[in-house]
DNA sequence: ACACTTTTTGCCACTTTGATACACAAAAAA
DNA sequence: TTTTTTGTGTATCAAAGTGGCAAAAAGTGT
């Protein structure tokens, strides 16, 4: 499970590396070979490649006569790129994948269980700091969540 | 159980010392394996890892559909960060975790049951005044709280 | 009040990690 | 082919994290 966040620097050709805490991790999970693509929100998915296969599965056995679930496969697999870690541990973003997230010089990684996300750093700040205010802000949380004890 | 309240002070690499009188309770529950994250109000939260698995677990079982799913899930398992408390009984905050908390110099350590809150020292003090405050004014408690025998 | 123990804090040296710069290779465009 | 762009590997330097020691402070018991 991947939790934690982490800034990067993407260098000018698009690269930037894996926090070291993780490395042995992917090396495990799925011998350095992710599959990276975009996320409605913004943001990058990164998945060890094993996961990712599961994801592509179901997918696209979905059927795709619906609008939404056209759309979603576009979107997710339309953009998935199949990347490594280098054994200097970076990860080379594509063009298309850092434009996509507004990626530019610093980003965020951001461990969600079996993925990580990749945020630009500015737009990260942003939307914590507006969640942030909304989780205050609220009287009464989502019925889903108010049997959580945190 | 913890309780009670420390003045910590944190040096210039992000490090604090645990306080003695919880190092063996620690040491119990978990191995001196911890982990802190976020909580929506400005402080941060420390768990022994076996309460935070609970936790965890809790969080990413809820599905990822709902916004507010999503906002949660981001902000307490994005900034889960693994803590060991060394041998010499310090802990170190991520430089991200000290962002997020405005922690600089001095911070609160509060006991609360199953878990730690860490708080910036000036924003504890300010916020306690605040509360203190308020509840004098008040004429009466929520009625959720009208039971409660203090 | 004194001596002694425990805890805290600040400091230093060392190691690991990450950033930058540069040279080179491959591929695409001209 | 030549030129340009894009990606890759490597070396060097800076920053961050770690561990340990020791002085100072706080606490304890006689």
């Amino acid at each position: 499970m991947f939790r934690g966040i982490s800034k990067i620097s993407i260098d000018a050709k698009g690269r930037f590396a894996v926090p070291a805490k993780y490395r042995s991790e992917l090396q495990d999970k799925c011998a350095n070979q992710l599959v990276i693509t975009v996320d409605p929100d913004q943001c990058l998915l990164m998945y060890p490649k094993p996961r990712w296969d599961e994801i592509e599965n179901q997918l696209m056995t979905q059927g795709n006569l619906s609008k939404d679930v056209r759309r979603l496969q576009r979107l997710i697999v339309g953009y998935a790129t199949d990347c490594e870690i280098s054994s200097q541990g970076k990860v080379q973003l594509s063009q298309p994948l850092r434009d996509y997230a507004g990626l530019d010089k610093t980003g965020m990684l951001v461990g969600q269980g079996q993925r990580f996300e990749i945020w630009d750093a500015d737009t990260w700040l942003k939307l914590t700091d507006d969640w942030r205010r909304a989780e205050q802000a609220k009287e009464s949380l989502n019925e889903s969540l108010v049997d959580l004890q945190l």
